[in-house]
DNA sequence: CGAATAGTGTCTGTGAGACAGTATTCT
DNA sequence: AGAATACTGTCTCACAGACACTATTCG
């Protein structure tokens, strides 16, 4: 009963999220090979325990190498398995999110990838429609007490960018003097020495996260 | 470059807790098989893709048929892989958290089961420290705002035990008339027509969870 | 000047903690 | 009666939303 040598198939798969027009967008990518080769589908990939140190490692190696993309925030979703989700049988795909800013995709726009805003992220093949929604799922309540939205915008940003990117990410209107209170008495950002005047009517201050990575709150935004 | 088929080893590690003397325990097992056989480590197996029909049907089968188990809840934490967790290779371990009652536990005592306290839980072979602490981190959060702690407790409880039980995970004490108050309006749990006297000097309510699932709150509790 | 966005000050409602006070059972 | 736990009522403070108000730039 060597039933450890049967082993499943694992890959990775990664929704890449980003914000365009203020609107929270799955960035996905034409399969060049069948399974539903000639379909979009999220950017995803074997992982190769020879060259991957981790299934994060290997997110990360699939998104550069099939994508050219580097997301500012990845993150693990949760792992997807089963007979069904894959014609080729059973399999696992440890799911990641990850973070842009809307440029970073736009450069990349010849290797056959699209941004799909949220309404129109539909009928994906394998089971790539329930792993986006479990990923909106963790990012909207992720949102409400971190950093998380930050990481779909530029390095620098005003307060208003941010304020546009959370409301985008938590699908509703903040009050925006209550946003601005908190985001400053929580520390997360700092300003910047420029000024932004560009497609506002007045210029407004520049702010970057104090901290690289993501920072959970103790209270909501 | 046949990469696809060197293909890592896939198992599940169930974080199983429960509620001994007000302190959440984690369940070990004495592992009989190489490698770290004798030593206590959590609940895990191979993954078999023959007879299970997802990563979490794998969890419910080795909770069950190693340990004699079958948890009240039963949520996937997420994915640890890579080359140094296990001696034997590259594998990637989807780990779950399964809490239940202590008495469901204590009838399994034989089955080389151990109950340690957290601040005992600890030294554990492979990566388990870490998933362990992960799994924690995340009921915790989870607790805040959900039903979780609940799920600890047998069926019917009351107030004060429920109480407890979230205050043994969060690890603070809670106010008892905001906690009675909020328990109340969120309308989570439903009265039973017995009363509980025993251990206690005035009998209580009996209660039990209103829907079998796990509901979460849109306050913190 | 008016439009548009940036940014500030203040009021108010709600919810959670604190805590006193009442209720019920046991020894 | 007194201990012990169950349960209730009320005060207060902090925080989030509402909203009016000022500031700065452009056309």
């Amino acid at each position: 009963m060597n039933q450890e040598l049967i082993r499943p198939i694992l890959t990775v798969d990664i929704v890449v999220l980003t914000l365009h027009e203020q609107r929270v967008h799955v960035v996905v990518q034409k399969r060049d090979k069948p399974p539903h080769a000639g379909h979009f589908a999220l950017i995803g990939g074997y992982v190769r325990p020879e060259e991957d140190v981790s299934t994060a490692a290997a997110a990360a190696r699939v998104l550069r190498d099939k994508a050219g993309l580097t997301a500012r925030l990845l993150e693990q979703l949760m792992t997807f398995s089963g007979t069904e989700r894959d014609p080729r049988g059973w399999s696992a795909s440890v799911a990641y999110y990850g973070l842009l800013p809307y440029q970073d995709v736009a450069q990349q726009v010849r290797r056959n990838l699209k941004m799909l805003p949220l309404d129109r992220a539909t009928g994906l093949p394998f089971d790539h429609d329930t792993i986006v929604s479990k990923a909106l799922e963790r990012c909207r309540r992720r949102a409400a007490y971190s950093s998380l939205p930050a990481f779909l915008l530029p390095i620098a940003f005003t307060q208003s960018a941010l304020r546009h990117a959370y409301e985008a990410v938590l699908g509703r209107a903040l009050n925006d003097s209550a946003f601005r209170r908190k985001i400053d008495e929580l520390r997360v950002i700092e300003p910047l020495a420029g000024n932004v005047s560009k497609a506002t009517a007045r210029p407004a201050q520049l702010y970057r996260l104090g901290r690289g990575h993501i920072v959970e709150f103790d209270r909501t935004v």
